[in-house]
DNA sequence: TGTACATCAGTGAACGCGCGTTCACTGATGTAC
DNA sequence: TGTACATCAGTGAACGCGCGTTCACTGATGTAC
């Protein structure tokens, strides 16, 4: 018995809206982010997601939460074996390695869409994902009176202002043509990510 | 004969749209900012704003140019008698102080909702106001060759993405709690926001 | 200083649209026996 | 293996809502003489 084309059940719905909800808004931005929109894309009626999503901002939110534990693991994943310096380099690649893989769920995760106060599971996801950040940054750094909460706080702040600010100028495309001369030109973009987490990660660990 | 209420002209009813388009991006985020809204709040007809704006995307074009010619003044403004790195300072402190001062115009600034492409006053707002941030930066790099093309692309990207990144995580509330205890917690943000500025600065006016 | 008149800057009703959500429904699937 | 039945995961029509935009209109303002 040959497999329908369009079978009534679809399998995987929940997940499916999900990466077509990331998908939309890499392409298309979050305000272009609707139910309807999903579901003509899935090829499925626009009631369909009631059964996995009480409502959209349930949707934000799991995506949102989906994106935090990824980027969690991700921080997680960064070679630990070597130099405090270079781990703290690779903290800083993979912050801005998973904003630039994951786009949808970056601009989600950080934009102003989700509905405030944030569900318990996204909260804890997110609460998560920063404190491993913090984690390895307060790693990274010298031990002793350097390590005193004014300095940890700078170091924080320091760290994750140039990967959120490297993350969201190469998302939004604020470097073409001024800094790049194309999307596309892959090449210097890592040469100036490079360079400033370096740079970061060499004051950290130098903690002066 | 005394003034009536609700004169029947506004007077300077263009400018008021402006503002008050800012201001409810500053408060509700920019997917609240409608056009009938803005009306209510105005006390004026929802009509009323095509006889300033061609359409939406007109007001938010101006909001914008109206921020990037604001944020060009403000850099020009930063004190440039002293050391460059001195200045190099001014600039990311004036880049931050927008962002705080005009939060509302920020998020349109570099938000998603601008028609793509911008029209021709806000593109060359935009490209004035990028180009007196990159002098500046040139400015304080060393002379010779540590001013190379590639040399420079990194500075640049190294204090844009330091102050963007700040900013974008003080104005998106990202800092509460795990780095200050709330937002009205205003010096230990000062202090941080210093040591970044001051770390990069160090770092483009030695040119390692 | 008055008057005629063009232009400017509002009003208010109406439009079509896409949205999220609800509802009764039905087909598909899983399970007890 | 077959059957009865509960549950799950879809459908499609309908709802009310707020939106941007258009339109004919009118009151206010500015200007020529």
């Amino acid at each position: 018995m040959p497999r329908v084309a369009r079978p009534y059940h679809h399998g995987d719905l929940r997940n499916a809206f999900i990466s077509e909800a990331a998908k939309l808004v890499e392409s298309d931005g979050v305000h272009a982010l609707t139910l309807r929109e999903l579901s003509r894309r899935l090829g499925v009626s626009h009631a369909a997601s009631t059964n996995h999503f009480a409502d959209k901002s349930a949707l934000l939110a799991a995506l949102a939460a989906q994106g935090f534990e990824e980027l969690a693991q991700e921080i997680l994943r960064a070679p630990s074996g070597r130099s405090p310096e270079v781990r703290l380099r690779e903290l800083g690649r993979a912050y801005v390695r998973f904003a630039r893989r994951r786009p949808g769920h970056f601009r989600v995760m950080f934009g102003s869409e989700l509905s405030d106060p944030a569900p318990t599971h996204l909260a804890e996801a997110r609460a998560r994902s920063l404190s491993t950040f913090r984690e390895a940054v307060v790693a990274a750094m010298p031990e002793g009176r350097a390590r005193s909460p004014q300095r940890i706080r700078e170091a924080m702040f320091l760290a994750w202002a140039v990967v959120h600010g490297a993350a969201t100028l190469i998302l939004d495309g604020r470097l073409v043509p001024q800094l790049l001369s194309s999307v596309e030109d892959t090449e210097p973009l890592e040469k100036m990510v490079e360079h400033a987490i370096g740079v970061v990660a060499a004051e950290i660990h130098s903690g002066t």
